[in-house]
DNA sequence: CTGAAAGCGCTTACAG
DNA sequence: CTGAAAGCGCTTACAG
């Protein structure tokens, strides 16, 4: 069943229906509803490809996210995040097309692909570590892209964005520890440009302070790494700030099952909030990053997307403030 | 650029770049070459949608999740478990298409739409709450689909599916608390279907048991709800097997919280295996649904649908075994 | 308010 | 192994 067939039956060209079923006000009210009601009984379905060819829309969406990071899934709060971001696009009549790519050069390709094969209307890209590369491609090409998260070097000001204010984050999670009346405290992250940005903010409260490396973002990762420190920690450090609540719950628990009393003795800040801070004991305290904000805004960027602004206009940038979450671990 | 303008600069006509560029066998190799190396050359891509109106193939398949759980991210294991299909599918070459659906009536248009729009080749539907009709209307219209941790009523046979084994997870659970000594246990969850499945297992090895329903799945609901009860709990119950891990992280909680011993004075069993058991203490136990294997099973199924066997064959079914994660609460 | 023409960019037969 | 024709199912101008 096709729009032509369907239009035969009900007795008029194929373009009254196509108007009629795409609410054109070049209609008459009568013939709408004609049109609507058969089309609905007899089960017509539009035929979405042959729509988008003739248009040049696709009412579909893609969201782009790390790969590396969700094959392992180690970044619950990108998980989170890209299903606030999908939500949000849905109730915007969006599809939502998901995929991963690769963070070194390769992923240009991934990011480029959906929007230049013209899967999706335009592309949402996740994560601190794009290739600045696929970002270049995708405005030398006129194409609608935003960036979530995206790395804060200087040049990303040039691309449309929604960003967390790192700094910030970095800075009240120092200031968490202070408040407390730690003396002597460390930061463990694992080695991505977001922490770097989360550090200077911390600066701002500590002079100094000892640094953790972690091979990556595991939980498992944390806890191994701080249960060989443990020792060389207590007495040494009362508090720890960790860059992301996984690794913080693994140094949480490593710390615990040593003996260590949090947050008496050594007292922890993580970063996210993620759920699961809420069910650790004691609970941990961390550094809120609003998902659904951020959702919101990508919403509202979708309004960019028909009107194709791209040229002079100023680029679409939104900037959204972190806060501190009070649990027990801190 | 498009394939015409492709084949006029190369010199040929735009068929036998088509041909070139799908990997046909009827192409001279040297032809082929030129072909695929003009076309990275001039940055060629192809039109999506015009490929699919064309060959009626869209490389996209949908995944469909009951959406009231995600909305309020209820469900962490569905979470993980689209991710493991998502990246399954990926490497067999489809892109995703991920949407929830009502798990009413309404749902039968969202879980259809995408097939009838031609948006996808196939739909992957999970979830124990799938309205029934939805899977009527696909198998009528002779759509492709399979059903992911489906209802298990007797109609269900009559649809293509991957399911895991519930009776013999409520079996295991039901086994851990027995093996640990427990005398006295209660079982909690909420009312939905996938519960009495397991409770069937569960009764094999006992023959009586205290039911605390749950309102939803939240983590909090399980918190509250345990600590309303934990008075009336202590010595008159020493076994708890919890309907998912969430819950179960919300009792463990709870009890904890109120000087309640775990494992000691009450055995936890959760159900899922979801990554942040590993992160509660004690750890907690569970039954592990095999995710991976359900991923990859979607991903075979995923030769079925281009030879389109859709008629007398045997249906497509595959049945796991889920197993127990022996951690600290039981 | 409605319709006939042309075209979106591919692929599927069908010839050669 | 290569090409000219026809068509996939819509929408976008353009007439009326």
């Amino acid at each position: 069943m096709n729009i032509r067939t369907l239009a035969k039956t009900i007795g008029m060209s194929h373009m009254t229906v196509s108007r009629a079923l795409n609410g054109s006000p070049n209609v008459a009210p009568a013939t709408r509803e004609r049109v609507l009601a058969l089309a609905r009984e007899l089960g017509y379905e539009i035929h979405g490809p042959a729509k988008v060819l003739a248009s040049g829309k696709t009412a579909t969406i893609g969201i782009l996210y790390p790969f590396h990071k969700m094959r392992e899934i180690e970044s619950w709060y990108t998980s989170q995040l890209m299903h606030d971001i999908r939500v949000a696009l849905d109730q915007k009549s969006f599809d939502s097309i998901i995929a991963g790519y690769d963070t070194d050069t390769k992923g240009v390709q991934d990011i480029a692909r959906l929007i230049f094969q013209r899967k999706v209307d335009a592309v949402v890209v996740i994560g601190y570590e794009v290739p600045r590369d696929a970002l270049e491609t995708l405005a030398q090409r006129n194409a609608s892209y935003l960036c979530v998260n995206p790395p804060l070097e200087s040049w990303i000001d040039t691309h449309p964005r929604v960003v967390i204010d790192q700094e910030l984050g970095g800075e009240l999670a120092g200031r968490a520890l202070k408040d407390r009346g730690c003396v002597r405290v460390a930061v463990m992250h694992e080695d991505a440009p977001q922490f770097s940005h989360r550090l200077v903010g911390f600066r701002r409260i500590w002079d100094s302070y000892e640094t953790i490396g972690l091979s990556n973002g595991h939980y498992e990762t944390a806890y191994e790494t701080t249960q060989n420190l443990v020792n060389s920690f207590r007495g040494s450090i009362d508090g720890l700030f960790v860059g992301s609540d996984v690794s913080a719950l693994g140094a949480l628990n490593a710390f615990q099952d040593a003996g260590v009393h949090v947050p008496e003795e050594v007292a922890i800040v993580g970063y996210d909030d993620i759920d699961s801070c809420a069910y650790s004991r004691p609970a941990l305290t961390t550094v809120h990053q609003p998902r659904i904000r951020v959702a919101e805004c990508v919403a509202d960027w979708t309004q960019t997307i028909s009107s194709g602004s791209s040229s002079s206009d100023s680029i679409w940038a939104e900037s959204l403030t972190p806060w501190l979450v009070e649990r027990g671990t801190c």
